[in-house]
DNA sequence: AAAAATATTGACCAATCGGTCAGGTTCGTT
DNA sequence: AACGAACCTGACCGATTGGTCAATATTTTT
């Protein structure tokens, strides 16, 4: 909304296109996180983004489109997160980090993870093709080198990939469940040192779990 | 459907609402598990149970009423599981009786699972008494177990809530991301043998990972 | 400065939705 | 058998939706 209207007031088509396009995006990552796909309406995100339905129409022409592109880029932050695993080989420091920088984004792109989590509870309706090419190569790369681990002894011999969906299920709860936690916490918001707390509890658990720390 | 139509044939009144009681809740779990709340429709709901829509809102007058039921539905099986923190002492055998259960569910009631999780990514628009006091007591009574396996020594001074949150995110992703898991399956469901070395994984990891055994 | 290209918008539309209702059928009770 | 209660359903309706379009405004190019 104030990205759209600063861009009209900059001038620039360019400006305006990519202020328009922001504006629209994170809208839409928050309504369709708090109604779902088919219970997001375009007339919603518009009012959102502050500007006319029929504008909103000019830049994505339809409502999957939108969607798909909130869905990428979700996608592609995860797969950046993912870089600890090769820059370094030691499994205590790779998954600490890994495990840290994903609860990170639970903690920074809780609508987005939300979004994911809904299309994936809906098998996928629209994203099936990511999940045959780009995740499945991803995953099957990091099970070697968690394989690799296993092999020298450096961590015991655990099944990778269980291993794998106990990070993702356990890091992500804390943006999808994240209105569950709040409430039990007394209808706040995890603070800081709470948040930081559940890290160290979830990384601990984690590596002792796999035996790379005593 | 089928259900519908014995009962039909069936005869008694009883015997009849029963019946159709019985296919509309399988019939609903179904669609808002596929569709979410606002996606699903009371006539495809309808179809799927083998009657007219005039029909279902004959015995469920509106969409939300039959959706809250659903929710009531799996949130009762899951209470149910609970039990096993009060049935022993020893938190390795509580912990791997109420993982076990908690499996168990998400392969048994994966939809009704997923029309959870889908209600709370939205922030339980229909549900927060729920949260706020069946939820909340529960959650507070089995952290007490848990702070006392610390005090004595049997398992490591984690955080508890934490530790729930873990086995929470963990066990119900089985369901929730079920479809995720097929397709890096190669587009298979977990077979039995699968299923049982996920279960195993699962709970040496957090048994290991608390210090409850070695 | 004028023509071309891009951006903006109110008004509109066909399709679909949740829910109603009148009139009919079946079942339980006496 | 006969009466009331419970069950069933095709036809219908107001409201909302995703998307279109013609007209207008702004920026860029010539």
């Amino acid at each position: 909304m104030a990205l759209a209207r600063q861009a009209r007031r900059n001038g620039t088509k360019a400006a305006i296109r990519e202020g328009n396009e922001k504006a629209i995006l994170a809208a839409a990552e928050e309504v369709f996180a708090d109604y779902g796909l088919a219970g997001a309406t375009t007339s919603r995100i518009a009012v959102a983004a502050g500007i006319p339905k029929a504008n909103l129409h000019y830049y994505f022409p339809t409502k999957e489109a939108l969607y798909r592109r909130v869905i990428e880029d979700i996608f592609n932050i995860w797969l950046e997160a993912a870089a600890s695993f090769d820059d370094c080989d030691d499994p205590v420091e790779a998954l600490t980090q890994y495990i840290h920088i994903k609860m990170d984004i639970s903690r920074t792109h809780p609508k987005g993870s939300k979004v994911w989590a809904n299309e994936i509870i809906q098998r996928a309706p629209m994203i099936q093709d990511y999940l045959e090419t780009t995740l499945r190569e991803w995953t099957a790369s990091r099970i070697a080198v968690i394989e690799k681990w296993i092999a020298e002894g450096r961590i015991a011999p655990i099944e990778p990939r269980y291993l794998l969906y106990m990070i993702w299920a356990t890091t992500q709860h804390y943006a999808d469940f994240g209105h569950q936690i709040s409430t039990l916490n007394g209808d706040r918001d995890l603070s800081e040192a709470q948040f930081a707390k559940a890290k160290e509890t979830v990384t601990q658990i984690i590596l002792r779990g796999i035996g790379a720390i005593p």
